[in-house]
RNA sequence: CGGGGCAUAGCGCAGUCUGGUAGCGCGUCUGCUUUGGGAGCAGAAAGUCGGGGGUUCGAAUCCCUCUGCCCCGACCA
């Protein structure tokens, strides 16, 4: 492709609200232009490396046995109603409805529409299992979306869903899969992990999250700094405590803690650790105006994901009103406490394993030290509440936990019956009974892989595409080409036979000044360089650059295609 | 949804407080010049100042309203 005849719009500066270098880079780079909140236009360059993505995806789901199919992204209410997530999904789905008033909605997600083709077209064991995938765009109406196509509410992805006889079978699909998605990663040239994960809004039992790790994810992932454990901290299990309760110490006591309102705040005023405090949350209950009291460790975090799962609390977790604390604890926040609540209470693993510890007293401006479960409060049900901490051990027993950030760019669950048990899709066993079929459902990112990969890959002056995602390979740039016919000659005679050979070839043929080339070669991040100039004519050698490289070096003209084919492998 | 902020040329911004009819840098176009890291000179095009309403002789500027966008948001008990 010439430079000339390509509008590539490249630009010193980003828009003012790209925040994540992916996102500024990706907009300067003219990939993308966004139409509205979390709505963007590919444009060619872009468009490229989405293709790319999408091929090793293609490729490994062909591999893995995967069969391709397209889906409509309009699907009818009634599908949804019948799983259960016309009530469920809330506001991120985007639901409208045609002339006839029949409620629609455009695809989040498939599950419904696939285990609808299964109900229907499948009726024996002996077409099980089955696999089908697809590669198509899906709408979510989050309710920020940002960071450009990392977080966007329509973008592009693969999903695919298997059908199975029995568990085992189900087992081995995942097992497949789990390796055809790492091979995924690796193809496009990806650092990333596979953690255990919690399965959200999909729903099941099993489920990995393979995450790109960067400091810019959203997710924070733990892992053990010895063994093989690693999980979304959403789902990564606290420690138990390691030993018993000590025994009840001074007997409790009132204290005044004026204008202490926070953890931090009580800590200091009383001189004691966090880790001796409790913290009083209140979160809403499965019913109108109910609350429920959540007690953890003055230092631990709430994990809302883990809350959200116990009887009597709503989900998604959602915390109670001012006025609804009041009305409970009666007192104002900064001052509750677990000690005479009356209303449903679970306590954190670790806060029921305090003695002597200090919490509110349920009246503004006071609070209990020395209070002790049992002999000053009646235990309450207990759960692990929490998130892990770093350096805490391991749930493997190999080593102690790390915490990273992460972007999720692939997920896959085992649903068991969750969607063909309502739904009635069923097949014959081996013994004629009628049987819902367990499910497996793997996502990839597609879109997101394009920006994980760029916030995974830059540097101060641009993008560092990975060979097997980058738009193009190569990119030729002549010295003066205006004034130098040798150096136009040997430049359009290379870009001819590069063609040739296979090689996707971007040649600046424009007529700017060797500054303005080199800025946006490397802004673009395109991974080979070959700079076509007198001086080298003159020696029968060639400039080349390896984007990940600061230098340049000359080779002979001869050995360029030896260069070229080591450095541009691209394993299938 | 709550809180905060922004909206002026393709991009980045000034001008708004103190009302007088819109400017800077980058980019774009033309010409000359230049050609190894975003050159220089000269000229040019390009803006319903987010929309609507109001105040005023006069509104980017003041008032009301709507819309869009961005950021933050239970971890406090």
């Amino acid at each position: 492709m010439r430079l000339s005849s390509m509008p590539i719009a490249t630009q010193k500066e980003a828009p003012a609200d790209a925040e994540i270098v992916s996102h500024q880079l990706m907009l300067r780079a003219g990939l993308i232009r966004k139409l509205a909140a979390g709505i963007y236009s590919w444009l060619p360059l872009g468009l490229r490396v989405v293709r790319k993505v999408e091929r090793i995806v293609r490729e490994e789901m062909d591999r893995a046995g995967g069969l391709e199919v397209v889906l409509p992204s309009v699907q009818p209410g009634e599908l949804w109603r019948e799983s259960g997530r016309w009530d469920y999904y809330g506001p991120e789905l985007l639901r409208f409805s045609d002339r006839h008033e029949r409620d629609f909605c455009y695809g989040p997600t498939h599950e419904e529409v696939i285990t609808d083709i299964a109900r229907r077209e499948l009726r024996s064991y002996r077409q099980l299992p089955v696999t089908f995938y697809q590669i198509q765009t899906k709408f979510r109406d989050e309710i920020r979306p940002r960071f450009g196509v990392m977080r966007a509410r329509e973008f592009v992805m693969k999903d695919a869903y298997s059908f199975h006889i029995d568990a085992a079978s189900l087992h081995e699909t995942y097992q497949v899969m789990y390796a055809a998605y790492s091979r995924i990663f690796e193809r496009s040239g990806l650092h990333f992990r596979a953690v255990e994960a919690d399965s959200g809004a999909i729903g099941g039992a099993v489920s990995h999250e393979f995450h790109v790790l960067a400091d810019s994810g959203e997710d924070a992932i733990v892992y053990s700094n010895a063994g093989e454990y690693a999980a979304n901290i959403e789902a990564a299990a606290a420690p138990p405590p390691a030993h018993e309760r000590p025994p009840a110490g001074p007997a409790m006591e009132k204290v005044a803690t004026p204008n202490a309102h926070t953890i931090e705040d009580v800590c200091d005023f009383l001189d004691v650790p966090a880790s001796s405090c409790v913290k009083t949350l209140f979160v809403c209950g499965d019913h109108d105006n109910e609350v429920v009291a959540l007690i953890l460790r003055g230092d631990h975090e709430l994990n809302a994901i883990k809350a959200a799962k116990l009887p009597g609390i709503a989900d998604p977790l959602q915390m109670a009103t001012a006025a609804q604390i009041l009305q409970a604890a009666g007192s104002n926040p900064g001052s509750v406490g677990p000690v005479g609540l009356g209303c449903l209470t679970y306590t954190d693993l670790s806060a029921a394993n305090l003695a002597d510890f200090v919490c509110g007293a349920n009246e503004d401006g006071f609070h209990l030290r020395s209070v002790n479960w049992v002999r000053d409060l009646d235990e309450t049900s207990s759960a692990d509440l929490r998130n892990v901490k770093k350096g805490e051990a391991s749930p493997d027993g190999h080593g102690t936990l790390e915490i990273a950030r992460g972007i999720e760019v692939g997920h896959i669950f085992k649903l068991e019956t969750k969607y063909s048990d309502p739904m009635g899709a069923k097949v014959l066993n081996r013994e004629g009974k009628s049987i819902a079929m367990p499910m497996g459902c793997y996502g990839i990112g597609v879109t997101r892989i394009v920006a994980a990969a760029i916030e995974q890959n830059h540097d101060e002056r641009g993008i560092i595409w990975p060979a097997a995602i980058a738009p193009y390979q190569i990119m030729i740039i002549p010295i003066n080409l205006p004034k130098s016919a040798r150096v136009r000659e040997a430049a359009e005679t290379l870009y001819e036979r590069l063609g040739r050979q296979g090689y996707e070839v971007l040649f600046d043929d424009r007529d700017a000044r060797p500054g303005v080339k080199f800025a946006d070669c490397d802004l673009l991040g395109i991974p080979v360089r070959l700079v076509i100039a007198e001086r080298g004519l003159d020696a029968g050698t060639i400039e080349v650059r390896d984007r990940r490289d600061s230098d340049s070096e000359n080779i002979e003209i001869d050995s360029l295609d030896d260069y070229l084919q080591d450095r541009l492998a691209v394993s299938e």
